[in-house]
RNA sequence: GGUCCGGUAGUUCAGUUUGGUUAGAACGCUAGCCUGUCACGCUAGAGGUCGAGGGUUCGAGUCCCUUCCGGAUCGCCA
């Protein structure tokens, strides 16, 4: 029995009420959060996403209010009439942003009821993960969700305010696209007027910014869908959104960047209040892979890595010395104070390096009462204190050490200082760190298809001396680009383009596309380039990891209204689902049952 | 694709090491009492396919096999 308002209007949300409203009549509206029944009076926390006001319903004052009230149960929707009234001060609840007041309600309508929900909703929900997706509606009512909802919306509407006012145009771009192979798997979207072919939904909408700058647009943005067929973890999801911002005009990384910082300067002010510097601080990504192990570091604590490569190549320890020899490199944390740890946490720091190939984890513990290292037995008495010079090692600090090639040593360095650093609490989570990654490689080599690979992508210009390392030392070549870490979270990326058709096809034949690869996928793009290219840059930002970093959440499902699980299912609608087979038909398309 | 962890009441978990009477707790739920609660309180009560299937056994939540589901993580993510 679903009760209709039939004129009422609320007055004010839950959460707005204060003081001042004392004696003024109320009306509002919003679900039960809890019930007080004491016999003869019932105290009502009327929940909607601003916050909670305490209803009082009073046997003696208003009977008929009061009787009905005692039908309401958890979760049931209410419209309620009364007037607000002091609590008296030793009823007063701190706790509540509306405590001090309290609404006598006279009218009661039960706009809705509902059932036992199958969770508690409240903030500190212990249901599982999956039960709270299959029911989102429900979390979502949950007080820490709307905030965070809140905190994107400000977040998009600071976005288009600041970005409209300079002077950047909004344009979308599309959905259905056509599908290139490099980079992501792309999600297919099979099509109905061609048989047999497929748009695929973009996994950035790179090309299509690049050709408004084509167009004339200038300067454009947009907060855009993104699609990305791969594995999930906590902080990335198959679709997410992204603050796409493309500039023409500029061909040197600090005119974007500084464009970059105006807008995060502003959310950084505008959602969580906080002012951060006017000029960001840079580090070379040669200098943060060889200091942190990570073109992402966290720098919040020290742990940074020391090459030792040099001091051990003769130290007569064989996994040292065989290592050094074949070109790989020996490095080593200098884990201060921390030579108290035990056998035990040790072993979980080797299980962290392992899982990033690296074959073991050597150390040297300096404990008070002497070393003590599994390697030591293998080294002199000069070799040992060599190195312990080296790393800088005092008594009460324990040393590791990762030797192999540079990319296993740095992997495994790099997680394991952020390992020991999350374990005892080294990271100051009152501070943001904020940071540009420059000189990023232009190309990478791909072990799995033994080519060349676009470290950022194939659209990246080299810098202007480097473009003649292209063909003959492309693992030389540094690229315009340019990534912001905050908290060691890759938050935005992006580069100067290339805006020169030759340059561009002497790209894509380093990645090793011939010239039929090019004209299928990219041919719409080359050809723009014959019509007038200015030159142009942008970048990109994560804004669901915005949200996360701006709300201090670590799971990106917390900021998105209705995320996909880890398999990329949404649970609470069970997409993906089979379809009628005379959707197939029509897209003539047979599913293949076998395995 | 690999590795690790988990699945027992509506929910969160204990119980599995060492098989043995009627599978427990807390929260939630239902009913009664209660006029100042806000984690309201008190009393009583309901609630279980121990993820599913098979096996071993006199006997399986517990042991074995298969399988499904979920989470973390490596690979992957231009």
């Amino acid at each position: 029995m679903a009760e209709f308002l039939n004129g009422l209007n609320r007055t004010k949300m839950c959460g707005e009420f204060s003081a001042k409203d004392i004696g003024k009549k109320a009306v509002v509206m919003g679900f039960v959060a809890k019930y007080r029944n004491l016999g003869m009076i019932q105290f009502v926390d009327l929940r909607d996403r601003t916050g909670i006001v305490q209803l009082c319903f009073s046997s003696e004052e208003f009977p008929g209010a009061f009787s009905k009230s005692t039908q309401i149960r958890n979760e049931f929707v209410l419209a309620a009439k009364g007037r607000v009234r002091p609590r008296g001060e030793k009823n007063i609840n701190p706790a509540l942003a509306t405590g001090e007041v309290e609404i006598l309600i006279e009218e009661l309508k039960i706009l809705s009821e509902a059932e036992t929900p199958p969770f508690n909703i409240v903030d500190d929900v212990k249901a599982s993960e999956q039960l709270r997706l299959k029911y989102r509606y429900l979390d979502l009512r949950r007080p820490s969700l709307q905030r965070i909802l809140a905190a994107r919306a400000q977040v998009v509407s600071a976005t288009i305010n600041y970005m409209t006012k300079k002077g950047y145009l909004y344009v979308e771009t599309p959905f259905l696209g056509k599908s290139t192979p490099e980079g992501a798997r792309d999600y297919l979207v099979p099509s109905r007027t061609f048989p047999s072919k497929f748009y695929a939904l973009p996994q950035s909408p790179q090309l299509y910014k690049q050709l408004l700058m084509i167009s004339g647009c200038d300067k454009y943005f947009q907060i855009s869908k993104c699609f990305r067929d791969e594995d999930l973890r906590a902080n990335r999801q198959p679709e997410f959104t992204q603050i796409d911002i493309e500039k023409s005009y500029v061909d040197s990384i600090d005119d974007v960047m500084k464009d970059a910082e105006g807008l995060i300067r502003e959310l950084f002010k505008k959602v969580a209040g906080v002012t951060i510097p006017r000029k960001i601080r840079r580090l070379k990504y040669a200098e943060a892979i060889e200091r942190f192990g990570s073109d992402k570091p966290d720098t919040r604590f020290g742990l940074e890595l020391i090459d030792v490569t040099n001091v051990v190549k003769d130290s007569g320890f064989a996994v040292f010395d065989n290592s050094t020899k074949r070109g790989m490199s020996v490095r080593a944390i200098n884990a201060k104070g921390l030579s108290c740890l035990t056998r035990k946490e040790i072993d979980a720091y080797q299980e962290v390096v392992r899982e990033y190939g690296a074959k073991g984890l050597a150390y040297i513990s300096i404990k008070p009462e002497g070393i003590s290292s599994p390697i030591a037995k293998f080294l002199n008495e000069a070799m040992l204190k060599e190195i312990i010079a080296a790393v800088g090692g005092e008594t009460g600090d324990i040393i590791f050490f990762v030797a192999d090639k540079n990319s296993v040593v740095f992997d495994a360095l790099g997680a394991l200082r952020l390992a020991i650093a999350k374990k005892e609490n080294l990271i100051d989570e009152s501070v943001y760190d904020i940071l540009w990654v420059t000189h990023f490689p232009l190309f990478e080599f791909d072990e799995e298809e033994k080519r060349l690979t676009a470290k950022h992508h194939p659209f990246t210009s080299p810098l202007n001396e480097h473009i003649k390392y292209i063909e003959k030392r492309p693992l030389k070549a540094r690229a315009k680009a340019y990534d912001l870490v905050i908290n060691g979270q890759e938050a935005g990326g992006g580069s100067i383009r290339i805006h020169s058709r030759d340059v561009q096809e002497r790209m894509f034949r380093a990645i090793g596309l011939s010239e039929k690869d090019i004209n299928e996928r990219f041919g719409f793009f080359v050809e723009a380039f014959r019509y007038g290219v200015p030159p142009h840059g942008g970048i990109a930002f994560g804004l669901d990891r915005l949200v996360m970093i701006l709300t201090g959440t670590d799971n990106i499902k917390d900021v998105i209204a209705f995320p996909k699980n880890q398999n990329a299912a949404c649970v609470m609608t069970e997409a993906p689902s089979e379809v009628e087979d005379n959707q197939l038909a029509e897209l003539k398309i047979k599913i293949d049952d076998q395995k």
